[in-house]
Order: structure tokens, then C-alpha cells, then sequence
DNA sequence: GCTTGACCTTCCAGCTGCTGGAGGGGCTAG
DNA sequence: CTAGCCCCTCCAGCAGCTGGAAGGTCAAGC
């Protein structure tokens, strides 16, 4: 298979998968024209690596886990303590930006919008956070 | 002030706040060795903006509230626009984070986390999302 | 007067995770 | 034999800083 093909068949772009190869997450064959010639178990890894992506794991994370997945001896206890540490991460990050919203859906919904100037949304932002 | 005086009272890293002038947010005077000089009216546009940023708004909206900001003649409905935009893109984060975690979420509680490799977490991540 | 140390300056490089584009080669069909 | 699509590499840039190098300045203490 070609990139594109490989590209078609795990929704990454063939610019990422590049950029996968170039960073040692996977390492394609090559044709003798100097194509990168995908195997089936590339494809596997990428379709992985896409969906760990799409659950928000890092890079490196995901490196951890195609070595995990890769591993017949691993610990599934390594697996979760991984996939543990970013669902906490996920969860900080939920609630930060649910401080956001609940902050600036206060001071939109003080917001007259009209013509005049007088503005809580600036007043909120000159303001200290708390007072 | 000097700019760890500014630092200081805005909570902004004088690397942020040099950062800050290079891109144009703020324009503090030079004394006369070279060093920034700043006025209250700019620790009073660092703290905005650091408001702003915590709220996050991206570095281009914060530059359009801070000209709101000094624009005495604005209209309150700019700035409710921008901050509703914003609104809309934090519950859209929010959205995709929640996604994640309900999704990571099943998978760890599935996963037995012992020493045997049997993962449901890595299935899950090999398998089709919807699959 | 001199040193020490904290502060200030500029500039350049790097972080994450791609993405766009330039400049060039290969391959297939008509 | 050319058109058009695919492939290649390499370099630059996005956001929003942050770290570090190399050097100037200033106040305090001896």
C-alpha cells in the first residue's frame, strides 16, 4: 500500500503519517522508487494510533501505548495506570474550562449588548477575579 | 515600574510580558538605561489581559477586547459577540473532553488492571470506535 | 573603589502536533 | 509524449509562551 491508500484507510492525513514515521512512531518499508510501502500492521498501528489521538493521548503517550499493544507480556495494569493518568487529566481539564464558562456565561449574560458602552464583560475583565 | 514590579502585580512572567510588547499588546515607555518603564494604565492592560487569557480568550481576541477595552465610544454588543463566540468554543471543548472521558472511562472500568495482558483498553483503541 | 548579586536587555531556540508549500521525481492513461 | 495525479524531501509556520546565552545596570556592603 501506498500512503495513500493507508492514509484513506485510517482517516490520517499522509502529511501526519510522515510525521509519525519521522518521529519513530511507525517504520514503513520502502519500495524500490523510494515509496513507503505499508504492510497491514502498519495500518493497524496507525487506525490505533488515530483513535488514541482521538481520545486525547500525547504523542509520547501513545508511543507508551503501541509498545504496550505491541508487547504480548505487557501488564494490563501498565495499560490502565496510563489510560487512568490522562482520564484524570481529561477531568482537570473539564473542570478548568468549566470554570471558564460559568465565569464568561456570568458576564455575557450581565452584558446588555446593546449600543452603549457600559460593558460587565470588560468591567469583569479590568476587575479582580474575585472581587 | 520595572518590569518585575509589573510582573509581580499582573501575576504575568516578565517573559510574557516582553512577550507581550514584541507582538504589540502593550507599549510600555524605555527609561533612560534601556529598561521598560510602565504606567499604571499598562499594569492595568497586563492584569486585563491576564484575566483574558485565564478566561481563555486566544491573543488575537484579547487584542480586540483590549481595544474595546479603551474605546470609550465601543458598544457593549461587540464585546458580548466576541464573549458569546468564546462561550460557544469552551462548551465545544467541553463537548469533545466529555466525549473522551465517557469513552476512556468505559474502557478503564473495563480493564482489570493485574498482571495479565489481556487489555480491553488496547482492544478498544485497535478496534473501530463505533464497532 | 570594588565586588557581588539581583535585576534588566536582546536574541535565538525549542516545546506540541501537525500543516502548507516549494521543488522535484514517478507512474499511468490517452 | 504529455497531462495529471501521486510520491518524495526539506523548510517554514501556527499558538503562546519558555529557557538559556551573552551582556549591561544598579544598589548594597566591605
Amino acid at each position: 500500500m501506498n500512503i495513500g491508500d493507508v492514509a484513506t484507510r485510517s482517516g490520517l492525513p499522509p502529511k501526519t503519517i510522515r510525521y509519525y514515521e519521522d518521529i519513530g512512531l511507525i517504520r514503513p518499508a520502502r519500495s524500490a522508487n523510494g515509496y513507503r510501502c505499508f504492510q497491514e500492521t502498519d495500518l493497524h498501528k496507525l487506525t490505533f494510533l488515530a483513535r488514541a489521538r482521538e481520545l486525547g493521548f500525547s504523542i509520547e503517550d501513545c508511543r507508551l501505548l503501541l509498545g504496550l499493544y505491541e508487547d504480548d507480556a505487557r501488564a494490563s495494569s501498565d495499560v490502565k495506570a496510563l489510560a487512568l493518568d490522562h482520564l484524570r487529566a481529561i477531568e482537570a481539564k473539564i473542570a478548568a474550562l468549566e470554570a471558564m464558562r460559568a465565569t464568561l456565561g456570568d458576564l455575557v449574560q450581565a452584558c446588555a449588548g446593546d449600543t452603549r458602552p457600559d460593558c460587565p464583560i470588560l468591567q469583569g475583565l479590568a476587575r479582580a477575579p474575585d472581587a
